[in-house]
RNA sequence: GGCGGCUUCGCCAAGCGGUAAGGCCGAGGUCUGCAAAACCUCUAUCGGCGGUUCAAAUCCGCCAGCCGCCUCCA
């Protein structure tokens, strides 16, 4: 198996991932709380544990990964009431939203994808683990961690308590915690017709942090080896989580990872500053593809500044890798293993911290080569790497390129249309000539004249 | 106030002690009816100042600007 290098954001340096003689790596990554559609920092975080699990699995991994939907909430409840609607029917419209995105952006589906409302149970077990080891502590039907039983409280973000208390002089302090740092694991309710849950406290709804722990445990027990989220969550969610576990049920995920947010202007792009570009909006004019550009073509844990020019750049750079496979004659489902030094250069940089920006460059390297190659054979192989290549950071330059296209009437009518074109340029019409070639690059079909009278087309975006 | 991070070509962005990847854009050329694509060629000494070293964008110190977290957040 080979080795691999990775931050883990714990112990804060650069570590050798230690498999533990196991060629099973279990991950979680911490997935969005379904409220509203999801934005392009939604889209940097999804794809972002995409690859890294794609990435594993091709140098031989087993992974099993779990991406949970957090679908009870306070935002989500508020959402409710703004469309009158019950909360999980809010929830249920916000994650078909976010899957509709997965797909777009060809976001793998996760082995496990929990729905915190289907662990309560788990949870409740959990709390109560805590409440015997005096880790918790029960008012009236509110239920919270103490911090203080956990000693290394901090850890995940660095700071003793005493620092961490500091910080919290903006917020104001709920007299019922016995520590300000306290958090709560079950809310009780505070009006009787609230949404809510029946639990061993009264009704209530689980606190946020909890439901994460919860389903961890449920899934690996304590065998969960990477965790992972955005790095907006180290605090307090990810260290609420440490706490938490470690307290219930010992040793918790054995690696941390975090990717860095997406920025707006300098700023954070975040629902609440209004800054935001949802996926669905980017998908207007670019595509899947471009955006995954976008974000591989920085490191995963570097804030990335999101501009339109930017995403231009990505879906031009795509055009480029797709282009080096417009004239395949095999079939690229069908592709026997390879290996060459492309292959190994590239699972070399991807295997130190994931290093995707340099694995990118790789794969203009095989495009430049592929392009100059005349051997039939040898042009061939390097197509079919770089189709290997490119799916493991989870491109899909083949559909993007549209062989299938060619098969169905739409792929006809352009042929026609082409065959008329030759005509005219061979009657030297070239005004009706460039009509044609207009309207097709007016519906983003672009054309190039290939010497020998070949014509290739492709779309382009 | 505390902790963490960032500052590299016009734009985006790698690099982690050995003499600046890659993408986009741009310029010139080959090809072409023209265009596009492709190909060839060209474009930075790394925020500032000191220090360590045979050697620094890379390590240390100081300064400046910017950002994140400490409240829901990918």
């Amino acid at each position: 198996m080979k080795s691999i290098k990775l931050y883990d954001s714990l112990k804060k340096t650069q570590l050798d991932y230690d498999s533990c003689g196991r060629s099973t790596i279990n991950i979680y990554s911490c997935g969005p709380t379904v409220y509203d559609h999801s934005h392009i920092g939604h889209a940097r975080s999804s794809i972002t544990w995409d690859f890294i699990v794609r990435f594993l699995r091709s140098i031989g991994y087993t992974v099993v990964w779990t991406r949970n939907i957090t679908d009870i909430d306070d935002k989500i409840i508020n959402k409710s009431k703004d469309l009158k609607m019950h909360p999980d029917k809010v929830a249920r419209i916000y994650s078909h939203s976010y899957h509709e995105d997965m797909i777009n952006l060809n976001v793998d589906w996760p082995d496990y994808e929990p729905h915190a409302t289907q662990y309560l149970s788990h949870m409740y077990s959990f709390i109560e683990k805590l409440i015997k080891k005096g880790a918790a502590y029960v008012i009236d039907s509110d239920v919270y961690f103490s911090i203080a039983s956990f000693k290394h409280y901090g850890c995940l973000k660095g700071q003793p308590v005493e620092e961490l208390e500091k910080g919290f002089g903006r917020v104001e302090p709920n007299p019922r915690k016995k520590h300000p740092l306290d958090f709560a694991l079950w809310k009780g309710v505070k009006e009787e017709n609230e949404y809510s849950f029946e639990s061993p406290w009264g009704k209530g709804r689980p606190g946020w942090h909890l439901e994460c722990s919860a389903m961890c445990d449920s899934l690996y027990g304590t065998n969960l080896d990477i965790h992972c989220g955005g790095d907006d969550l180290i605090f307090p969610h990810h260290e609420n989580e440490i706490a938490q576990s470690e307290m219930a049920s010992g040793p918790f995920a054995r690696y941390w990872l975090h990717n860095g947010m997406i920025m707006v202007n300098g700023k954070k792009m975040a629902k609440s500053d209004g800054n935001f570009i949802t996926i669905k909006e980017a998908l207007k004019t670019t595509s899947g593809n471009a955006i995954r550009f976008f974000v591989l073509n920085s490191h995963y844990r570097m804030p990335l500044n999101y501009t339109e020019e930017g995403i231009q750049a990505a879906q031009n750079g795509i055009n480029r890798l797709s282009e080096a496979l417009s004239d395949i004659n095999f079939n690229p489902y069908l592709i026997t293993s390879i290996e060459n030094d492309f292959i190994k250069e590239f699972n070399e940089v991807l295997s130190n911290d994931f290093n995707s920006p340099q694995a990118l460059a790789i794969l203009f390297k095989i495009t430049d080569t592929i392009n100059i190659e005349k051997n039939k054979n040898k042009k061939e192989e390097l197509q079919k790497t770089l189709i290997v290549l490119s799916k493991i950071l989870g491109f899909n330059l083949i559909d993007n390129n549209d062989i299938s296209l060619k098969e169905n009437t739409l792929s006809k009518l352009i042929d026609k249309l082409l065959g008329w074109r030759s005509d005219y340029k061979t009657k030297k019409e070239f005004e009706n000539a460039d009509k044609i070639r207009n309207l097709l690059k007016d519906s983003n079909i672009e054309i190039k004249d290939l010497p020998n009278n070949q014509i290739k087309w492709q779309i382009k975006l």
